[in-house]
DNA sequence: TATTGTTATACTCTATAACTATA
DNA sequence: TATAGTTATAGAGTATAACAATA
C-alpha cells in the first residue's frame, strides 16, 4: 500500500472519529449523562472542585456552554456549587457522592456497546487503541488557552 | 503503573475523543464544511453514488438527519440528487465536480490545527494514531445496521 | 405491507452578545 | 479595566412523528 500523505491520514482520522462517535450515538438511546458531563464530572473527580472558567477551558469550551453543563449536572445532583473562599465572583464546582457514584458506574448504558465491540478486539488492536487514547489526550490539550 | 480495567481504559478513551472533538471544533472558527458532510462526500468519492438510506446506515444516523446533511450538501453544489433509474423511490446522491475539488482541499481550515498538531509528533506516536484510526474505523462499521 | 424519502417539530451542545457583580 | 458568571438568543446536528409515493 502507497503510504498515504499526512493530510489523508489526519482526514481520514478525523472522518473515522466522527463515525464512532455517531456510531456510539445510534447505541445508546437515552442517555441521562452526555459525554460533555461524564467528561466534566471525571475531571472533577481528577483533579479537585474547579471553577467554571477552569473548566470552559480545559474541556475547550466557551464558559456560558461551560455554565450549561454545569447546571445541568447540578439539576440531577451530581455537582454542587460552593461560593470561592477569597474571590466572591467564583463558583467552586464539587462533585458530590451521588455524581461520584454515578461517575464510578464508568460504563452506562450509553457505553455497554462500545464497550462489548472493543472486549471483542484482539489483545494487540486493544493495545494500539489505548496507546492511541494517550495520544489522543495529549493533542486535545494542546495549546488549550 | 497499574493496568486498566478494560472499562475504564474505555471510558478514557470516550473522554480523549470527546476533548479531542471540541479542540478542533474550538480551533476551527467558522466552518464551510462540518464533519458529517465531509464524511458523506469522503464516502461517496471512494464507493459511488448512493441513495439516502444507504448513507444514513453507513454514517449511523437516521434518514431524516441524512437528509438534512445532503440537501445542505446540495445547496453549496457539492453533490446533486439523480432520479434512481429503476426504483422511483430512490434518489442517488451523486459528487459533482465542485464537490470532488472541494474534498481534494482535504485537509480544511477546520482542520488545519490538527494536521499542525499530528505533524509535531514524533513518527512513532504518528504510527500508533493512524493504526488506531483503522481500529476505529472497523468499530464504528461493526454491526452497522 | 414494506421501503424511500420529505416535512414538521424538538432536543442537545455549543456559540455570540449583553449584562451584573467582584477584583 | 479585567475577570467570573448569568441570561437571552441562535445555529448545527440529530431525533421522533406523521405523511406521500413507490415497490
Amino acid at each position: 500500500m502507497v503510504k498515504k500523505s499526512l493530510e489523508t491520514a489526519t482526514a481520514d482520522l478525523v472522518q473515522a472519529i466522527g463515525l464512532l462517535v455517531r456510531r456510539v450515538r445510534a447505541a445508546g438511546g437515552v442517555q441521562e449523562v452526555s459525554w460533555s458531563q461524564t467528561s466534566v464530572m471525571k475531571r472533577i473527580a481528577a483533579s479537585g472542585p474547579a471553577t467554571i472558567a477552569d473548566l470552559a477551558r480545559a474541556e475547550s469550551v466557551k464558559p456560558q456552554s461551560m455554565g450549561t453543563t454545569v447546571a445541568a449536572l447540578e439539576e440531577m445532583g451530581f455537582v454542587e456549587r460552593k461560593p470561592h473562599p477569597t474571590d466572591g465572583r467564583q463558583m467552586m464546582i464539587e462533585l458530590t457522592p451521588k455524581g461520584a457514584a454515578e461517575l464510578k458506574r464508568t460504563v452506562d448504558a450509553k457505553r455497554a456497546w462500545l464497550l462489548h465491540a472493543i472486549s471483542q478486539l484482539d489483545a494487540s488492536d486493544q493495545q494500539t487503541l489505548f496507546a492511541a487514547e494517550e495520544i489522543i489526550r495529549r493533542l486535545a490539550e494542546r495549546d488549550a488557552v
